[in-house]
DNA sequence: CAAATAAACGGACCTCGGTCCGGATCGTAA
DNA sequence: TTACGATCCGGACCGAGGTCCGTTTATTTG
């Protein structure tokens, strides 16, 4: 398990203050247009969280991310987690913010097949492949940091996915109803999918990543790609 | 909200007992075989307990389900409550069972297009919807019965639904990965997905089953039903 | 019917997520 | 530099899920 990747995320002292699970941004990049940039002792003590919850992570796995311990490790008040995070799923959604904000800038402004510049059957593609293996490496954070059922999806990074693709389905099946499909298809890349093909019914994940091709296939009603 | 279901789902004494949670069966649908048939103190306390979860719901809704208040209401101990169902959701869903058993018996032997005789496409298409409108009228109890992340496909009911999809995407696509398709399938049928879809972004639920039946057609690549 | 055994019971107890509010701190403006 | 208000901090406190184990009860066997 590589958390390296995790504890550079906690690194940057961008705010991500507690109103952030409501916002129904469409499209977020940048850390916000203009956070209202907490306060000095505010902003290290985020830091000093998101750090000690990376290390407890490394060191006792996610279990080991009880609310307390990251605020003793932080050397912080328990309430001064809350008030930063929100509740638990928020602090976990906070260590996978980093890696959010690079596969969002991946498939927005990086290099085809994922960003512009390629066919948008081919980004597609390549959207699911990413998210695929950007999911297997964070398993466990990313099934902990999943919230309650009812706002699984209204996490603007989740909302920022959908989007993108019923982007892309508008340019290759325009007469299908984009925003519907594009959620079925975000669906197939739950993590909680893929741990449970992938770990409990040991699928390769060659085979995840082919059963993706092949459902973008099937849905655009296009030709499967060589291989 | 009508709960009737539900309380008359009490009211059969078959036993789920506790080691309910990981049996791997793949069709279940009898009470299974032979239930280590429970003490007579214990089934009479397991369907006290059900009853008094239903009536909180009832009353209270969901989140007055408190294992502390279920146990209270049917007059028991909070151990025995645990000791029946495992958990909480492991409460919720044994209410939940008597519908998944009367689905699962429509569609294992029923009258068509849902049970045999049909052709396997109509079957398919009667399925989801068959679940998006038994879903939908539970949604509550549904998204409060989730489990965690890791056990979210585990469940006996949810396997027999795969496995039935599984079947009849092999009659209909043999040359495709029907294990696969089959949870793709079966996901974007997810409670959660219908709470988000329905609830939270206004989709009506005739749109919900439309997007259903063209799933299925793309998936299959057949033509979309005339309607 | 009585003894033996396995199963079930109950509720005290623990942990952990989440709340609350009096007090400390920071940023700012005079 | 000082004073002031907004913001933040901290940890006591609460509720609910889950565990444990000594006690009780159903069932079986002699």
């Amino acid at each position: 398990m590589l958390y390296a990747g995790v504890m550079s995320a906690a690194l940057p002292p961008f705010p991500t203050p507690e109103e952030s699970h409501d916002a129904p941004q469409l499209l977020q990049v940048a850390p916000s247009p203009e956070e209202p940039c907490l306060r000095a002792d505010a902003a290290r003590n985020r830091a000093r969280l998101l750090e000690a919850a990376a290390r407890l992570i490394a060191e006792h796995g996610v279990a080991g991310v009880t609310m307390e311990a990251v605020a003793a490790a932080a050397q912080v008040g328990k309430g001064t987690v809350f008030r930063r995070f929100g509740d638990r799923t928020g602090l976990l959604m906070a260590l996978l913010d980093h890696s959010d904000r690079q596969l969002q800038a991946d498939f927005l402004g990086g290099p085809p097949p994922l960003g512009p510049g390629a066919p948008a059957l081919d980004r597609l593609r390549a959207f699911g492949v990413a998210v695929l293996y950007r999911s297997a490496e964070q398993l466990d954070l990313q099934l902990a940091a999943q919230p309650e059922p009812t706002r699984r999806f209204s996490h603007p990074a989740i909302g920022a996915r959908r989007t993108h693709i019923a982007v892309l389905l508008r340019q290759i099946v325009p007469d299908a109803d984009c925003d519907l499909l594009s959620q079925t298809l975000l669906a197939s890349l739950d993590p909680a999918l893929i741990h449970h093909q992938h770990r409990q019914r040991g699928m390769p994940m060659e085979r995840l990543e082919a059963g993706w091709t092949d459902l973008v296939a099937r849905v655009t009603r296009t030709e499967p790609p060589p291989r």
